[in-house]
This record gives structure tokens, C-alpha cells and sequence, in this order.
DNA sequence: AGCACGCCGACT
DNA sequence: GTCGGCGTGCTC
């Protein structure tokens, strides 16, 4: 293991390295002068190109010694860890991913290998600018906005969408500032000693043990079961004490960007000083400084989004998985990998813990703890005896609710108490946008995406009409696209932005707030706006499955949910199980201390098993059926899946492949798995691009990996075509 | 991924 | 004749 002395190549000497370009496997160098150890990262001439690389092992020897060249040169970081290398060949073969690929995320990071010297970076300064243009507004509006951050100089002009020469011009008048920033500065340390907030006896038994598992050592993973506002966050940041005070490192990965925050603070309450922190929003010269500085095991916490997995961490102690139930875990493009999952990988190959904390577990947690792969604790105490909200149903089919409206005389009533008593209200709708259809009241056609097969929600806040698949707008049309008649476009069905209409109407003097992802252009701004709304800033606040997550509201004590079967429908193997999750997420938003909380439910199948788990609270029993149900049809968690995507521009061409290999599927039958399809994808067009799926169905031991790579390799995928696994599915599209 | 090579159609 | 479209193949 990592104790061992690396193998050292000798000056001359054969060995490969893996590059980051997207060939099969490693191509065979020469070592350089003064030779090189075994995971060094490293430089190599690849045609007229130089490229970055990492030594992986011996030469291949499948190319004439004589040939090779030599390596040019070593970066100048730590090279990659042994458990590393593991990890990514690990996780490579687990989701059926090209090496190099799993290599790419592990090397996100602008120029490793330079040397730690000066830089100029780019902040807001305290002059005013001479002239403004709008140009020089866009950059100063993104800098007052990021107030405190460091940015490169191709990295500002780029993200302010203006040229270097505007930031320059913006430097005499010292409206911008430039800095010249030691790069690759040591983070703060973080004091492990202090004293964390007084615990309640269950948070207390939780740490204890959580400190005890990481005293032993090893791997292993446990499930932190709390309900919100239990102190899960008390709880694993005492696992992440012990972890620091051995000396070793520990990563917390939260779902979602706008979180991290609030998240720092609390880091820095407990331990006096704010962590290290890795997701897309960071600048560059940070990341630099992040990626080199837990490469060199100074960073001793990192907090991030899932592609945190892939630092270089050498002495790794400790994953904590926050929400671990959250779907964002789960990367839909590029690399298709749950970082749930690979979490545990990483950890297993590490000898570190993981912690995987929710207060409504996912159904593979669940599973594993059942199995005995995990441990599991129990957060029973709400913080400060904050009680369970009222979970009530209201029956639709026994409301009057005009056409074009869905809140309900009973809701409505609710929304009107809470606003006499000075109390907030959340309406929830999952469903972003104004109305989720436009159809034509002439020809009765509905406006779809040129390039997409979905249907174009209108978003009246944007005055636009807009694709959630491509993401594609455009604006709202006076005339009816396919007959061209005036005037007969028409919203259907309802979008949160529908929903403030409606709200306003019925509370006219209501202070109302929409909280919805596209409404927001950065976490900052969002996160601004939530604060805002938990401060008293509104009284009926009106969001998406946004406000589920984790934001804090301490003055709502009611929460209305417009439309609870909505999850429902569609057929999706996890649809139980996210209605029942996201309606516990977002009903425990809903009270405080010396108020208990109420949630209400709209829904037209009151009778619906999902439902009735869900206003029951009989969690164990929900589990327990969904479990029943899966095991019965042999689905996840209880047997393994994998989705085939093929997509191309020609529909014909992707049904062709997705036949060759129906026909072949002899070598998946072999390990017991079947096929299914081929199918149009669920959506069957985006971007241009007709999709094909396959779905292969296996036993839950079954080596469906090899099968699966045996089986794709039986056919050629022309180059206009995309062909994607998707081991473990989470959607369906 | 880049980048060169090369094989066909519209220009000087 | 030859400029340049971008399909195909190669990189140790």
C-alpha cells in the first residue's frame, strides 16, 4: 500500500503513461533524466503535440523499444497515490468508462505542473471608472457580485463575456484592481480542539461512535439517519474532528453549490477557520491552489460538489455524503457515475470512512444497511423539541377550484390564518416556469422544441419560451406556429411562476416571493434571496423543489403542496420513492420551536399507498413495502440495471445499431441478464439527435460489467453515433 | 482531442 | 489546374 517504496523508473527506461487524450489505453515512453516514480505526473510529446499524463505501470511492450520517446518532463506535485490509481481504474470498470476519462476528472485543474510563483489576478476596486460602457458594466456587475473573489484575467474577461482589453481599461481609473496574489497560498488550519456546540444524548451517542470507527480505522460506511433539524451537521462534524486531529484528511460533499455557504460557516464556527472548497462556481486560481494544496495534504477539509471525489487527497480519512439521497449526485452527462457509489469506492480503496447522512435515505442505503454492508444511526430528537409538522391530505375531488386555478378553498383558508397570525406560507410546485404547455386554442397544436422532442414551457419572467431538455428559448409567438392564426396561444397547466399570479390575486396584500433555479443567475444571488425570505422578508413564499433543500426558514409554519400525485405519474421505477422523499423534505420546512408545523397536501388520489406512507410517517413501513415490491420485480436495489443510450442524427442509423445488438444478445444471457428494446429513448429527440435505449436487466450478482463490454464490442458504432451506458440508472430518459 | 492527410467538387 | 470542403486515421 501506500507505505511501500514507489517503483522508480531509471533514466531510459520503458514505462506507460496515461495520458488525458482520448486513446485506448497508455502509450510506452522513456523515462527521463533523473528518472521517475510510478505515478509521477509527467509531460509527454504525443505527434507535434505536449500532453499531460501520469506514469501508470510498466510498458505495455506492445511497440517497438526503439520507437519510444522520452518523456519530456515531471510536474512539479506530489505524484498520484497508489489508492488513487486504484480508485480510478476501480471506478472505470465499474461504470463501464474509458480510463482516461475517469483520468480527465481527476486532472480538472489549470496548470498543475506550473511552478508556485506570482500571479495578477483581477478583483473589484474601490475607484470609480472614467467612462461606462456596457462592456465595462458587465464586468463590474460580475465583480460586485463576487465581491472578494480572484480572477484570472482570460477567466474574468471570459465570464463577463467582454475582451481582456476592457478589463484593462478598467485598471487606471482603479474601478477593477489588480493583485498581485502569492499563487497556491496554504489554507488556514483548522483547530480540531475547540469546542463544538453542546450535543443532545442521541447526537452525543452518534458522535461517540462515529469518533470510535474512525479511531479504529479502516473502511466502513455508515447511514446518519436524522430527521431535519435533528443535528445531523453537529453530529458528522465531530467525525470530521477526530479525523483532523489523526492528521488526516476528510472531504464533505454537499448536493447543490447554493448550500456550500451556509455550509463554510458552520465549518468555521466549529473549527476557526473556513475549509477548502471545490465545485464549478470556484475561480480558477482557486482551484489551482485547492487541487495542489490537498494534493500536497495541507488542505486538510474540502468541501464540494461530487467531482471532489477525484482530488488528489494522499492521506483520505473520512467522505461525508450530506443528503445522500439527493438525485444531483448522480452525473447525467459525460462521466455517468453516482458519487454516492463512488464514494464508497474511493473510501474502500483508502481505508476511510464514509458517512452517508439524510433524513430520508435512499432505498439502496436502506438496502445496504438491511444486507449489513452498512452500520446505521439514528437521530430521533428534533432540535430545541421542534415537533413533526401536521401532515394532512386535502381531497381534490372534493374541492371547487375554478379552471385555471389550483389552490384550494381549504388551502386557501390555511394561507389566510397563517397571514393574520404574521406567519409564512410555502406554496410547492414542482414545476418551473409559467405554465408547463402552450397549445393553440385555433388548431389545438402545442408549441414543441425544433430540436428536442419536448414540449416548450413558457416562462413569462423571461417573456420567452423555453426547453428544459436543450435549454434552448425563444419568444413567446403572437401567431400559432403550425396554422399561423393570431392571437389563440394559450398557457395550460400550472408553473410557479402561474402560481404567484394566483397568489397574488387571491392574497393581494401579501408580501409573495418566487424561488425557483432559473430565476436565480448565481448561487450568490440566490443565496442572497433565500436569506432575505428567512429574515420575515416575505410572507407567502412560492418554490420549486429548491426550497427542499436544506435552506432554513425559521418563521414558516405552513407548507402547501399544489400538486402531490405529480412525482407519481410517469411509471418511473423511483417515483414512490422520490414523492415520498421530497414530500418529507419539503413538509419539514414547515415549523419552529413554540409553533408546530402543517402541511398540506392536494392531491386527487388521497387513497394512493405512497400518499398514505407519506401522511402516516410509517417510514420503516413504506421502506419495507417499496423493498418488497423491488425484490419482487427483481429491480433495483434488489438486481442490477444498465441503460443503453445510441443517438444520431439519423433515426434509422440508431435503430440499426440498437438491433445489431438485440440480436447479439446471447453473451448477456449468459450471466442471466436480458435485454430490453430496442425503444425511442422517453425522450426520443434532443438536440438534433434521435435516441435509441436498451435496457439490460440482470440478477444482483451478476458480472454485468464484462457481459456488458463483451456484448457493445460486438459492433461497430459509426462515428456520427453515440452510444452510452448507464450502469445503475437513476432517470429514465 | 487535435492535427495532418487525402479525396472530391467549384473557382481563377 | 488548385483551393478548400470535412471524412478518416494516428498519436508511444
Amino acid at each position: 500500500m501506500a507505505s511501500m517504496t514507489p517503483r522508480r523508473f531509471a533514466p531510459g527506461e520503458p514505462l506507460a503513461v496515461l495520458t488525458t487524450q482520448p486513446l485506448d489505453g497508455a502509450l510506452d515512453y522513456r523515462a527521463p533524466e533523473g528518472g521517475v516514480v510510478l505515478g509521477a505526473f509527467v509531460e509527454v510529446p504525443l505527434g507535434p503535440r505536449k500532453v499531460m499524463g501520469v506514469v501508470w505501470g510498466e510498458a505495455e511492450g506492445d511497440w517497438p523499444v526503439e520507437k519510444l520517446r522520452p518523456v519530456l518532463g515531471v510536474l512539479d506535485v506530489p505524484p498520484m497515490t497508489p489508492g488513487m490509481r486504484a480508485f480510478l481504474e476501480r471506478a472505470a470498470a465499474y461504470t463501464l468508462t474509458p480510463l482516461v476519462s475517469m483520468l480527465r476528472l481527476a486532472m480538472r485543474v489549470p496548470g498543475p505542473g506550473e511552478k508556485p510563483g506570482k500571479r495578477r489576478l483581477y478583483t473589484l476596486g474601490d475607484g470609480e471608472p472614467d467612462r461606462v460602457t456596457d462592456a465595462r458594466t458587465k464586468v463590474l456587475a460580475l465583480l460586485e457580485e463576487r465581491r472578494g473573489d480572484l480572477f484570472a484575467l482570460s477567466e474574468l474577461a471570459d465570464l463577463a463575456g467582454v475582451s481582456t482589453g476592457v478589463v484593462k481599461g478598467l485598471l487606471p481609473s482603479g474601478a477593477v484592481a489588480e493583485v498581485e496574489a502569492p499563487r497556491d497560498a496554504p489554507y488556514p488550519v483548522l483547530d480540531p480542539a475547540r469546542p463544538g456546540k453542546p450535543l443532545a444524548p442521541d447526537q452525543q451517542a452518534a458522535a461517540d461512535l462515529l469518533r470510535d470507527h474512525l479511531r479504529t480505522g479502516g473502511y466502513g460506511t455508515t447511514l446518519l439517519k436524522g430527521v431535519t433539524g435533528s443535528g445531523k451537521t453537529e453530529v458528522y462534524l465531530e467525525a470530521v474532528a477526530e479525523c483532523l486531529s489523526e492528521g488526516r484528511q476528510a472531504l464533505v460533499l454537499l448536493p447543490e453549490i447554493a448550500l456550500t455557504s451556509e455550509f463554510l460557516k458552520r465549518v468555521e464556527a466549529r473549527f476557526g477557520a473556513t475549509p477548502a472548497e471545490w465545485h464549478s462556481g470556484v475561480t480558477q486560481a482557486e482551484r489551482r491552489r485547492c487541487w495542489r494544496m490537498v494534493a500536497e495534504g495541507q488542505a486538510k477539509l474540502v468541501v464540494g460538489a461530487r467531482s471532489s471525489l477525484f482530488l488528489p487527497y494522499p492521506r483520505l480519512g473520512l467522505i461525508v455524503v450530506d443528503e445522500e439521497h439527493d438525485t444531483s449526485y448522480k452525473q447525467e452527462d459525460g462521466v455517468l457515475y453516482s458519487a454516492r457509489d463512488m464514494a464508497v469506492l474511493r473510501a474502500a480503496e483508502e481505508g476511510a470512512r464514509v458517512v452517508l447522512a439524510s433524513a430520508t435515505p435512499s432505498l439502496e442505503s436502506w438496502a445496504n444497511v438491511e444486507a449489513g454492508k452498512y452500520d446505521r444511526l439514528d437521530l430521533t430528537s428534533r432540535f430545541g423539541e421542534r415537533a413533526m409538522p401536521v401532515l394532512r391530505a386535502i381531497d381534490m375531488r372534493a374541492e371547487t377550484v375554478p379552471a385555471g386555478r389550483w389552490i384550494s378553498p381549504t388551502l386557501r383558508g390555511a394561507i389566510a390564518r397563517r397571514l393574520e397570525a404574521g406567519e409564512q406560507s410555502l406554496v410547492f410546485l414542482n414545476r418551473r416556469g409559467y405554465a408547463p404547455v402552450t397549445l393553440c386554442r385555433a388548431c389545438g397544436q402545442q408549441v414543441a422544441c425544433h430540436q428536442c422532442d419536448a414540449r416548450m414551457v413558457e416562462h413569462r419572467f423571461l417573456k420567452r419560451l423555453m426547453c428544459h431538455q436543450c435549454g434552448e428559448t425563444r419568444p413567446m409567438p403572437e401567431t400559432c406556429p403550425s396554422c399561423g392564426i393570431e392571437g389563440k396561444m394559450a398557457p395550460v397547466g400550472p408553473g410557479v411562476e402561474r402560481m404567484a399570479e394566483e397568489v397574488a390575486e387571491l392574497f393581494p396584500d401579501a408580501r409573495a416571493a418566487v424561488l425557483s433555479s432559473d430565476l436565480f443567475g448565481s448561487a450568490r444571488a440566490l443565496k442572497a434571496a433565500v436569506e432575505e425570505i428567512a429574515a420575515g422578508g416575505a410572507d407567502i413564499v412560492i418554490g420549486t423543489q429548491l426550497v427542499a433543500k436544506g435552506h432554513n426558514f425559521p418563521l414558516l409554519t405552513l407548507v402547501g403542496v399544489i400538486d402531490a400525485d405529480l412525482g407519481l405519474q410517469g411509471g418511473d421505477l423511483r417515483a414512490a420513492e422520490r414523492t415520498f422523499q421530497l414530500m418529507r423534505q419539503v413538509s419539514g420546512r414547515a415549523g419552529r420551536a413554540d409553533r408546530p408545523g402543517e402541511a398540506l397536501l392536494q392531491t386527487y388520489q388521497p387513497e394512493h399507498p405512497v400518499i398514505r406512507a407519506i401522511l402516516s410517517g410509517d417510514e420503516e413501513g413504506f421502506w419495507a413495502a417499496e423493498a418488497a415490491e423491488r425484490r419482487a420485480a427483481g429491480v433495483p436495489p434488489y438486481g442490477r440495471m444498465a441503460g443503453i443510450v445510441i443517438s444520431d442524427p439519423e433515426a434509422s442509423v440508431a435503430f440499426d445499431l440498437g438491433n445489431a445488438l438485440a440480436r447479439r444478445a446471447q453473451v448477456l444471457e449468459e450471466v442471466g441478464a436480458e435485454v430490453w428494446g430496442p425503444a425511442p429513448a422517453p425522450i426520443a429527440r434532443i438536440r438534433g439527435r434521435h435516441r435509441v435505449r436498451l435496457l439490460v436487466k440482470a440478477p444482483r450478482q451478476a458480472p454485468i460489467q464484462g457481459a456488458l463490454a463483451r456484448w457493445i464490442g460486438q459492433v461497430d458504432v459509426p462515428r456520427s453515433t453515440r452510444l452510452s451506458v448507464d450502469i445503475d440508472p437513476q432517470s429514465f430518459l
